[in-house]
DNA sequence: TAGATTTCCTATCGATTTACTAGGGAAGTG
DNA sequence: CACTTCCCTAGTAAATCGATAGGAAATCTA
């Protein structure tokens, strides 16, 4: 922990309110099927989000090609595409930039000198590996509450879920 | 990306400059030997590190319990168990705090409605992953550059080098 | 004991990022 | 036209990040 503060929130790899937001806005477009839209407000609503935070991120969904926005008295939000084909590591990296990073670089840009040297590969797979979760689980499996077996082995050790 | 910026390095997930350091100098103390200390001036200068910043990082593993310090003439910095006792998890967890967090919340204190209930255990399988890699890695691994094979078979795959 | 060395502690700093909020314009609907 | 809803730009308070400064405390050598 940094030296002299008390409580410190300061963290080694952490997953954003936008990242959050996005896919839990994702996660209601996907429960209301693809091609029912969904306006901000609701999707605020349901989920406890600042509505006009939200506005900002479902715009770039929007960028990113992952849903169509429509203005207007029956507007609204929808999925681009069927929520079996959009993974989660899709959303978060449209809403909140590259999934790892080291110091601000991504790992391939890295170079560590003696002993360090073999600090890259492993950042790499540490980032192969939640690369591989992330591009893995899809909004539909997320929505539908049945993530695929793997991952739900890994969640079901109960040691996973203790603190430190 | 967040919308009206150009150049975004804003990320889901990252490892600190402070984490990144902590463990580069954990290496050197590493390579050095157990019971070999080195000024913190020189784990600096090896590494490239702001030699200011570092004595405050090596504060923290001290207080961590990770490394011995000694002051004086003869002094300087040493592991306080042998390297291939220290998971890199260690490490990162005392200079950074907790390995992974949702919104600065750790994913058991995390709570999710509707559609969203499964980002809970899917939050805790990325974790486990990470958790299982930086446990599993320790100071003596990297510091011979010897990753276990698993790690390495994962750092292995050229698509894991890629950029998106 | 004097002097040199090196850790240890506190305080501060500028830049950036984060998480929001405000206000209004543009597009679509009835 | 009136109304809704998205869209865009700006701003902002607070926290965090990476780093620096200055000196007190401990330890060693001579």
């Amino acid at each position: 922990m940094r030296a002299g503060t008390a409580v410190m929130d300061n963290l080694a790899m952490r997953i954003s309110a936008r990242a959050d937001y996005a896919v839990r806005a994702a996660l209601e477009l996907a429960a209301a099927g693809e091609d029912t839209s969904l306006k901000a407000e609701a999707i605020a609503e349901a989920q406890g989000i600042p509505h006009k935070f939200l506005e900002g991120i479902l715009g770039d969904l929007r960028r990113g090609g992952l849903v169509i926005s429509q203005r207007g008295g029956k507007g609204g939000y929808r999925l681009a595409r069927p929520a079996d084909s959009i993974p989660i590591a899709d959303v978060i990296r449209v809403a909140d930039g590259p999934l790892v990073s080291v110091r601000g670089v991504r790992p391939p840009d890295l170079s560590y000198v003696g002993p360090a040297e073999s600090l890259l590969p492993l950042w790499i797979a540490v980032r192969a590996n939640v690369r591989k979760i992330l591009g893995e689980v899809t909004l539909a499996h997320v929505a539908a509450a049945k993530l695929p077996d793997d991952v739900l082995s890994l969640a079901d050790d109960p040691e996973a879920w203790t603190n430190p």
